[in-house]
Formats: C-alpha cells, structure tokens, sequence
DNA sequence: CCCAGCAATCGTCACAAGCC
DNA sequence: GGCTTGTGACGATTGCTGGG
C-alpha cells in the first residue's frame, strides 16, 4: 500500500454542499481551490492530435487514467479532510448547545421556584 | 506471543452535478 | 454532450487492544 503521511488541518465552519439538502440549515463547505498546479510528477501529454500509432494512444490512455487517479486520491484526502473538519464544528456545536440547554433549564427551575405559590 | 475484533485511514470506482 | 470535480460506498491495510 502506498504510504503518504501529509494530514493538515484549518479551523472553518464548514457544511457539505449536498449533505446539508437533509438539514438546510448550514452553509456549504465547498472551498473549491483554483486547480492551477498539478502535483509533482505530472507531465502534460503532447496534443491529442499528434498522437500516431495505436501505442501512443495506449500511452496516452494509461496516462490519462493515471492522471485521474492522482487528481481523485487528492480530492479524496481532501474531501475527507472537510468533512473531518465539518464534524468537529458540529461537534462542538453540540456542546456549546447542550450547556445552553443546561442553562436555560436550570434558569426555568429558578423562576419555577420564585412563580410557585408558597404552600405551608 | 499470537490472534481476533475494532477503528482509522487509504485508494479506487461509480455516479451526480456543474461547467464550458 | 464531454469533461471535471466532489463524494458515498466498498474493500484493503494498518495500528491498537484485550483475551487466551
């Protein structure tokens, strides 16, 4: 298996752009990165119309399935990392909210208390 | 020490959606 | 319409842990 080691990490307050169809609350994650650079190693094909021989074409294929391959292994780490991140935010969204929760609940059994009438 | 079970991580495939 | 990109699903791998 192929060992890569290169896991970053950025605080944003992130939601997946179709996930959130099922809650409609959040704002999309998508920080879609302008794709200038391509990573180290690829070489750009010459232009399809000097491909010649069925070999070249075969070349050309295999090297477009290796492109592919490099480009979704990176949007995979990438997505992942995302969603990784937009965990973590509902995470600790989670948490805030419950000691809000707490909160306002122990206030409503304070005011329960000052409202009820005395009863001895 | 070995092994099974488990969670985390990864690469790949398939597919939907957006762009040109 | 073809191409690109994002992502769910799946299987493989790895590291950890508790039990025998």
């Amino acid at each position: 298996m192929a060992v890569t080691g290169d896991e970053t990490d950025e605080e944003t307050e992130l939601a997946p752009s179709h996930m959130a169809a099922a809650t409609g609350d959040m704002p999309t994650y998508q920080i879609r990165a302008p794709t200038t650079a391509l990573p180290q190693g690829v070489v750009m094909a010459a232009s399809p119309g000097s491909l010649h021989n069925p070999q070249q074409l075969a070349e050309e294929a295999t090297r477009k399935r290796e492109l592919r391959l490099m480009k979704n292994r990176e949007a995979a780490k990438e997505c992942r990392r995302r969603k990784k991140e937009y965990v973590k935010c509902l995470e600790s969204r989670v948490a805030v909210l419950e000691v809000q929760n707490k909160k306002l609940i122990e206030e409503l059994e304070t005011l329960k208390d000052i409202c009820s009438p005395k009863t001895d």
